[in-house]
DNA sequence: AAGTTGATGCAATTGAGTTGCAAAGTTGTT
DNA sequence: AACAACTTTGCAACTCAATTGCATCAACTT
């Protein structure tokens, strides 16, 4: 795989092997959010639990970020380059009822929130469903 | 049961069995939103199914309103009184890591957020985790 | 080479949610 | 009261994503 995909891989850390080269392969030409089985259908032959643990192996060393957009079914998305999925630094996620993706809106910050007095945030999540600019 | 939850119920035209008066019943002197399994369990008798398709009855006629915080399982808590749940009168939610509860924060409406063009909204989901006051 | 650690593959399990269908209950009509 | 039409309920069975157990395989370490 191309030399860009270990680098990656060592800056955060994860042992690169072949599975997991693959896996980041494809993850990277995504452009939008996708599932566990959506990426097992993407290869030849994935063993779902390896896929499993690579996904989960990837979002502990914050190189993807999973997206529960209420379908039932986990997204995953590649973080941008030097994101520690800290609360200030989340997006807003959008789901297409149309299309029936996720997408990052990576532009869009999670605006704060004042929450009740001795409420302390440790995470947001924030997807809004709707109708995206291909769908219209 | 009370008078008050037939009022409720017929508010919001659903025949009112003993079932769903008793489901309502629960619903309304919880402090935080339960789940069908939490629900389940504050009965001496209660068929699961029943129980899931209350609550389906209840959330279409918006008497109470589904809340996907993460956890897996979907947590049900009421709707206020004039209740559409139309997109702008919807608030955050709260899981507390530490006690594991979700509350409704019916005083924070979602901040909006501006979409990027031609995208449009029907809805959106935030909840925020963190701990609670209760659990400082 | 043997030992240790981590990664992978297959089978099986979990658990929330959902569907099918028949029985029981309700309502309205003759 | 008897009947039909419709709604609600209860049980069993099923779906589907996620997860665990365990044996095998690969990569380093001494
Ligand atoms: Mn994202
Ligand atoms: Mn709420
Ligand atoms: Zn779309
Ligand atoms: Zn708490």
């Amino acid at each position: 795989m191309n030399e860009n995909i270990n680098n990656k891989l060592n800056a955060k850390s994860i042992k690169p092997t072949a599975m997991r080269q693959l896996v980041l392969h494809v993850l990277a030409e995504q452009k939008s959010a996708v599932s566990m089985q959506e990426l097992e259908q993407k290869f030849e032959k994935a063993d779902k639990v390896t896929l499993y643990r690579t996904l989960k192996t990837f979002e502990e060393k914050k190189l993807i970020h999973s997206i529960d957009d209420g379908t039932g079914s986990i997204k995953y998305a590649l973080c941008r380059e030097s994101c520690q999925c800290r609360p200030e630094e989340l997006h807003v996620h959008f789901y297409c009822t149309e299309c029936k993706q996720t997408y990052c809106l990576n532009d869009i910050p999670i605006p704060s929130v004042n929450l009740p007095v001795h409420f302390t945030l440790e995470n947001i999540n924030m997807v809004v469903k709707g109708i995206c600019a291909n769908c219209i």
